[in-house]
DNA sequence: TTATAAAAAGATATTTATATCCTCAATATG
DNA sequence: CATATTGAGGATATAAATATCTTTTTATAA
């Protein structure tokens, strides 16, 4: 469904959303275990994530990674596109060339309610909202 | 969501659905280009089908792969299970140990009733069921 | 201004998925 | 029985994903 990669990313963007503000940086070192991720791997997934604003660093002394409140207020679609790619959820899932009513391949018409379903959800879910989930306890994060 | 692997093998097995019979053989060679997979990567996927006897096949002259009936009644997951494994689709999405309402990831509320969804019609919908679509010209098997 | 701490960037290593190749075993046919 | 034909199986090759290591850049604060 995802990959590892934005698993690790998800994770660690959950993880930053919760813990993380503008005061209180996080550096890699300070959580890549308590989320199970590699360390230098994560560092790679913040630095790509970065590059596309969808997580807030800075360098030197007291810097680190952190959620701005823009941050926070991104879909979760955002973080699998930039790390999966922007096709890994809505390609066919037989491989044709593309997925349309039109020239369906054998398993459209079976999952593609299910499939919008998951996708809108991931357009719409915002980090926020999961970190609210988080904060009440009505959800947990993996480590 | 499905590895290439799969994908391949959904397409053997619903080229076969439709074009061969106990009487009317299909040889790799005659139709890994139909369905645009690498001839000898099709053989092992084949080979690896046959062996958990969800594709029928006899060797030497005149012999190939077909579908028995009983084959065309095997439903999608068999196939997705015997190539990808069987937790390919249901394990966590943040591959927290093990999936549960007990203790969800923060994925899970959102995105276990879309998910659900699809697992049920891959347990349901048989080859059988997807060949007459094809027949019908309700859906169209990519190259 | 200097030393230090942190992410950014680039190079490299390892593992897994995908793909190919070669030999062996089974079966049909003459 | 001999021979050709096909899948089965094992060994190997390549590509992609995952992971690590080293160097560079930027920011902090003494
Ligand atoms: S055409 Fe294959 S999933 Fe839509
Ligand atoms: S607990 Fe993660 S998807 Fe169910």
């Amino acid at each position: 469904m995802l990959t590892n990669s934005s698993k690790y990313a998800l994770k660690a963007v959950l993880y930053l959303a919760q813990y993380s503000s503008e005061e209180h940086k996080l550096m890699v070192k300070d959580f890549y275990e308590k989320i199970n991720v590699p360390r230098a791997y994560l560092a790679k997934l913040l630095q790509e994530l970065s590059r596309h604003k969808l997580v807030s660093s800075t360098r030197g002394p007291r810097g680190g990674f952190y959620l701005s409140e823009e941050n926070r207020d991104q879909p979760l679609i955002s973080i699998i596109d930039v790390i999966d790619g922007p096709t890994r959820l809505t390609s066919c899932m037989l491989s044709l060339e593309e997925c349309n009513e039109d020239r369906p391949c054998p398993l459209h018409a079976a999952f593609q309610p299910s499939r919008i379903k998951m996708i809108r959800n991931l357009e719409q879910l915002t980090l926020r909202e999961l970190a609210r989930d988080l904060e009440q306890q009505r959800s947990f994060l993996p480590r």
